[in-house]
DNA sequence: TATTGTTATACTCTATAACTATA
DNA sequence: TATAGTTATAGAGTATAACAATA
């Protein structure tokens, strides 16, 4: 089966640290799995849940979600549970059950929309934008230390990447 | 913080690529987040998951960390519960779990190691050899249309990105 | 004493179906 | 009829503590 047949594509990647596909973590092989964007999207996503959490995560009380949701309703006016639903990929009962825990936390409110009182607006409220405008500070350096082995450009030539992947999915 | 900063970026809609943090899935400002790593991990994590239950996850009956268990077992020899537990970041009782799931389907067999009588050595029966090859296979190609609008050396610089990140966490 | 793996258990996350209220 | 949101519920994923066997 050869699982080696791919090995081709990475090499040269003149990378300073480039071994193979082996020592990873746990000293495995990883070769068949090289290519498949899902399994390393899954692996950087490791150490990004570990820096979350230590960072924002533990400290604010807030898990990936929550946070997220409360930066979209920093930057946005008159958001919806149907955007928030679209955005985040979570279905519309959950949402809801998300929403009514902030709410319980006092960190949102939600205003019925008069022009299609089907829908409502969610809203921050004082103290639901003093925790987005910490956790959005916070956010803002969190990542330089543990990421520290990529350059700039590299970082920034990532979340170009990401974002164009994300971008193209339809709906 | 001014919530309307970026309501220039609202115009030119429609636009194929260039447009800056509006626009997405949801039609939401995600200027605020466009920084954050983990963010843009489960964005780009949205479609790839897309693409693996359609193609992998549906048809062959497997979850992406048993996908995963597979292709490394494929790889490689004398693998134990403890490197999957290392290498997967997944606790040892959920390993456990997994691998019952997988031996009661006829996947992988347990045998003890004879030179530490603590460990096991987890092996691929001929049905989950067969498995892993077909998963492996299809693969191999499933991405190829999903991830169409981004060239070659942009996957591949995308993925080498992504396994510097997963490099550097600390086990 | 430390390590590998298991059992028991609980908590979170996610998904579906059926419902309401509005349009 | 269709849409926004809710309720109820079940399944999957993940974490911790306590334990057995082995080193």
């Amino acid at each position: 089966m050869s699982s080696r047949e791919r090995d081709d594509a990475y090499t040269g990647d003149a990378m300073p640290d480039s071994d193979a596909n082996k020592h990873e973590h746990g000293g495995l092989d990883q070769s068949a799995l090289a290519h498949v964007m899902g399994y390393n999207l899954a692996q950087a996503d490791i150490p990004a849940r570990k820096i979350f959490f230590k960072h924002i995560g533990q400290p604010l009380k807030l898990r990936p979600v929550e946070f997220t949701i409360l930066l979209l309703l920093m930057s946005n006016k008159d958001v919806t549970q149907k955007q928030l639903c679209q955005t985040l990929a979570v279905t519309a009962p959950n949402v809801t059950i998300l929403l009514d825990r902030m709410q319980e936390r006092g960190l949102v409110t939600r205003v019925r929309n008069e022009t299609d009182r089907r829908s409502q607006h969610i809203l921050l409220t004082e103290q639901g934008a003093a925790l987005a405008r910490q956790a959005h500070e916070t956010s803002l350096t969190m990542e330089n230390e543990p990421l520290r082995h990529l350059s700039a450009a590299e970082r920034a030539m990532l979340i170009e990447l990401l974002q164009k992947v994300a971008r193209h999915r339809r709906v």
